[in-house]
DNA sequence: TGAATATATGAGCAAGTGTTCATATATTAT
DNA sequence: ATAATATATGAACACTTGCTCATATATTCA
């Protein structure tokens, strides 16, 4: 099942085996967009803020909007993205909501990137 | 250094010593931001395509536009914004200019999110 | 029952994103 | 020189995002 890449850069590939080497590690548009969508769960400071104050234990929506110093709506907002996601999970006891992270590949990635941003923090110190 | 977030939830704070060991493992904003911007350069489609064919080997961007079927002008502006953030790094070789990636926790961070794509697979089959 | 509280959600809006198109720059070839 | 080629980049535009505000729903309490 090849893939035809033949026409390009002045009509024909600069370098076609390098190309045809990369095509075979190169991710379909599927995958691409699946990787993407949990890419984009943790590319918003305030989700990622929601991230950590949950990592480690559960909390109710209004604790959660006052650890964040945020509205409740805007909170509710993010955590129905997060929820749709399978990313958190929740239980209701009477009228409160707790919210739980549910993905332990998430936290593994938060916590990747974590290590990524001392990286960082170190190179420009 | 105690901040104080006293008040909400019905003028007192739901789950006080809850909401304290929350604040204890929140991100603070800078931190946040720095992490999301890490996420957001994965959190597109194309970028994560140019990620997945530098996996192996270094390409030119027009071997690049031709494996991703993309205009080389979108192809370039998403390697200028890869470029600002040190996640690829690039040498020039007269009028060919050939990309790389540049950090090895952004390929940690990407092989860690294919990991999950597939977990997802599995759970929907 | 009615009032108060916790959460969810739709609409709207300002800001951000990813592409295309046109064009600039730099290098090579004639 | 001039033409051709590889890449970079600004402007414009459609689309998305994250918030606020108003309001709906659900539960508890008096």
């Amino acid at each position: 099942m090849m893939t035809k890449l033949l026409a390009a850069c002045e009509e024909t590939v600069i370098h076609e085996d390098e190309v045809l080497a990369a095509s075979r590690t190169l991710i379909d548009g599927r995958t691409a967009g699946r990787l993407a969508q949990i890419f984009s769960a943790l590319s918003d400071p305030t989700r990622l803020r929601i991230i950590s104050a949950l990592s480690d234990h559960e909390l109710c929506v209004c604790d959660l909007s006052v650890v964040l110093g945020m509205s409740q709506s805007a909170v509710s907002h993010q955590l129905r993205l997060l929820r749709n996601l399978n990313l958190v999970k929740y239980r209701k006891e009477g009228r409160i909501v707790y919210y739980a992270l549910d993905d332990e590949h998430i936290r593994e990635l938060y916590e990747r990137g974590l290590e990524h941003t001392a990286h960082q923090e170190r190179m420009e110190a």
